[in-house]
DNA sequence: TAGATGTTTCAGAAATTTCTGAAAGTTTAA
DNA sequence: TTAAACTTTCAGAAATTTCTGAAACATCTA
């Protein structure tokens, strides 16, 4: 398959960068291709057209699909397999904010967690365990945050975003909205 | 320098995560010996401590340097370098996102702004385009984002943690605080 | 059943990254 | 100026990751 000049640029930059974002370049490129391709494209085409091997696409492809980031698509009357990307880009960050929580960030909370049972013996034992503690509530400040950005819809998002500068302005409207109330406190 | 269990399995820890964060294994080891640690370290000590060669601990001394996560402290009448973390836990976090948006996304943007300019030549190139507009929309968003964050202070960002399920809630407040384009309305 | 058309697996080759340690460089002090 | 105490550099060794391609496997059809 031929591709333009700006599909090329765009694949390569996306393999290179793929590594931060927990895959190799290959994968990268495999996913970025997939992403500005309209139609489904078969493991063959993927191959020739990033010039990799078969083999390697088949284990890109297992990839995405862990990742939950690709779907097999299957054309009437053609026995090949053939690769699309699940959802849109939003769903797509989405998707790796959530997977890249699960792998990276649940084992290390997980961690910490076991480690701030134990009792200090010493202070620098302490100081140690107070620092593992921050991290440790920063970490589940990032999860919680996450997650009610997750929960939100793209259209939603969008008009936080354009509040801006205000999400402090915000926090004070809460402030003035609730003090006339009496829960400060919004579980349900 | 002697460490303690949890410590060690602290520092292993992280030097395995570490990759994810855009450093390699015996510098995400020599950062959280670091952060765990409340005197400054020498070289020596990092290197000893952690069974690595003084040569890399230099190299790694450097890099996080670049990363502006520690820094050079002296001890009077001591001719030798000790290291220390810059900040607490919050700048820590707060420098890691500031270096990967200007490694990782600040660069992605520039290529897909480059891309963006070019006209459409047929639908398939129209779709592509598309896709990266989105992108591009996708990660301005995130960056306008966290660069909120970033500006609020960490108590102000605990508030807005503890809102917990109500950045929804908040959103459809602003729409009623707005819609009569007028001052706050107590009614909730 | 054989053969055609596909996919997956995985040993080891290739590429890349990381690490070591010796040599070179720097600074201080006598 | 020399020496001592320290740091940095970098060639190449070691470790790790990625990729290939041939063989094994799967499925369908005649």
């Amino acid at each position: 398959m031929d591709i333009s000049p700006s599909v090329q640029s765009f694949v390569f930059h996306f393999g290179e960068m793929g590594s931060r974002w927990g895959f190799n370049r290959t994968v990268g490129q495999m996913y970025a291709l997939l992403v500005v391709t309209e139609r489904p494209l078969s493991a063959n085409e993927l191959a020739e057209t990033l010039n990799i091997s078969r083999g390697n696409v088949s284990m890109g492809m297992k990839e995405l699909q862990s990742w939950r980031l690709v779907q097999v698509s299957h054309i009437p009357g053609d026995r090949k397999e053939y690769y699309r990307v699940t959802g849109s880009i939003w769903d797509m960050a989405n998707t790796i904010f959530e997977e890249r929580k699960k792998r990276e960030v649940d084992p290390t909370l997980s961690l910490l967690r076991d480690n701030l049972l134990e009792e200090p013996k010493d202070q620098e034992e302490a100081f140690a365990l107070e620092k593992m503690q921050e991290i440790h509530d920063l970490l589940e400040m990032l999860t919680q945050w996450s997650g009610e950005l997750q929960r939100l819809s793209p259209e939603k998002l969008s008009t936080l975003m354009k509040l801006g500068a205000g999400v402090s302005k915000m926090l004070s409207m809460k402030d003035q909205l609730f003090a006339k109330n009496n829960q400060p406190n919004s579980d349900s």
